[in-house]
DNA sequence: TGTTGACCTTGCCCCTGGGGCAGGGCGGAA
DNA sequence: TTCCGCCCTGCCCCAGGGGCAAGGTCAACA
């Protein structure tokens, strides 16, 4: 019998959440009991309702968010919900890859084994003139910022033909760190020979919040050059340390965020061929 | 310059954490600055602390909880650092492993492709006369489970020698649901002959919390049975499954909380061997 | 010597996914 | 009828911060 009615505690049971459980998700909607009595204000669930209680239970193991969850069980057939599993499911692999990459390089770096690891880095310094620059600046997520870099570099190098040409390579400024989840704003940099055209082409574009003409002071880089294989986790990490350690090592301290310049052409360079500065500006 | 002095917004930008979060940190205990100006109780940093809070930072990227965090920047070398993290993503792994196999089976589950996969599962009823159980309950997560089991079996195994004997196989009762997190609590029972014998062997244990003697009335149940290599994830959810979309087609409901029911010397069966009885309660 | 603006402080409420408890209402059995 | 076991709502708690408000500080510029 699907429509016999079962107390909240005896549902529980069967579904194997717990009552508080089965109450915030009636409050959210994702499983409302079969009835509720007016007057007392006790839910009553079906029994048929236990099928999708355990999926939901089940999905929660995985802790998938319940926005998430109400997406699967709200699926319009068993297909589409094992499709947007799927995509859940995806989406955590793509991040505990992340961050068993990253637990593997702690993990050498703590046992002191960090420069055997991953070679030696030369650093270097470099002068760099005032730029103007046209910029656009997102919170992003490290699992898309490969694409995220490709795409906003492509749209400020369109626009900077409008702007006198491309001074100098693009460069990203990382204003924070960009994890799986905490998206530090990170700023895509193109230096472009007219202000004032650049600052009409930014005004032409109508994202102001995203996109910024800014005025770079002429500063000195310390960096290392890295090759376009090696512009990936861990490795480009241990490149950002080597800079890191070797700054303070010269008398000199960092004077900004963090940048990754790319002057080469990224589609045409090889895997082994030096694609990328890794850098710092100091002072 | 180790010990030239950062406010806390230079010295976020360059652990690349925020100014929130290094406030949290420091009522934590976790990274206190080295310096609180007493009247204005405005924190200073040293350059030098910049490497723990990175590794903080990058620490708790892979999700590492606050308390762990602490346990591995206060390790007393690189090594048992190093260790602790190891320790640490062992875990992530585990968990991981398991939900990973969770979502394949609910993957395959809701394509409809359940039957196939798993083979069939022949369900059966047996009418139980009541028992005298000796118990030990607890609230344990699904990956200590196996380990659990075997251990609180054998402890009341034990002790039913001196209950008048074992009378009928050993089973665990999973009173909810048993996942990475939520610890449902699991029960070990063993029947034994001496109701007045076990009250006193459990009274001699002092362990009231989780030991009891509990007499469970006559029952029937409907069961699969399932060999020893299907003691395992995912598979013994379908057994579970098979069962339970099996009660109510005989008419028939689940009267009590799942159990398995280990009736084979565990050591000594081999993988194909009949091993558990996946079972239910029903009326 | 101001003033201004950037920066810092604490404190409060917000999020998720519930756990736990208090105080009070229901419901069935003795 | 009374009792015990459920059930209800509402409130506070957890991590790990984000965001904002009100107000204190500090350094640079006029």
């Amino acid at each position: 019998m699907d429509d016999e009615l079962l107390t909240i505690g005896a549902f529980a049971a069967r579904a194997r959440l717990s009552a508080k459980a089965l109450r915030l998700y009636d409050r959210l909607g994702l499983l409302p009991p079969a009835h509720v009595d007016e007057v007392s204000g006790y839910r009553y669930y079906r029994v048929g309702q236990v099928e999708r209680a355990r999926l939901v239970a089940r999905l929660r193991q995985l802790d998938m968010p319940l926005a998430r969850v109400a997406e699967v069980v709200e699926a319009p057939d068993g297909a589409a919900a094992a499709d947007r599993l799927t995509a859940y499911w995806a989406d955590v692999e793509a991040r505990v890859a992340g961050q068993r990459t990253l637990a593997e390089y702690l993990r050498g770096r703590l046992s002191g084994r960090s420069s055997e690891m991953y070679g030696k880095f030369v650093v270097e310094t470099v002068d760099v003139p005032e730029q103007v620059l046209i910029t656009e600046t997102r919170h992003v997520l490290a699992g898309e910022l490969p694409a995220w870099i490709g795409a906003s570099l492509g749209r400020l190098e369109e626009g900077a033909r409008e702007c006198g040409g491309i001074t100098a390579a693009p460069f990203v400024v990382y204003h924070s760190d960009v994890s799986e989840e905490s998206d530090g704003p990170a700023e895509a940099c193109v230096p472009v020979a007219d202000e004032a055209a650049a600052r009409a082409w930014v005004e032409r574009q109508g994202r102001a919040r995203e996109m910024k003409v800014r005025v770079e002071p002429a500063q000195r880089l310390a960096y290392t050059r890295i090759s376009k294989a090696q512009v990936a986790h861990p490795q480009i990490l241990a490149a950002f340390e080597a800079v890191e350690e070797w700054i303070p090592k010269q008398g000199l301290w960092q004077a900004g965020p963090c940048r990754e310049v790319y002057f080469a052409d990224w589609d045409a360079a090889g895997a082994e061929d030096p694609a990328c500065d890794v850098a710092f500006p100091v002072r």
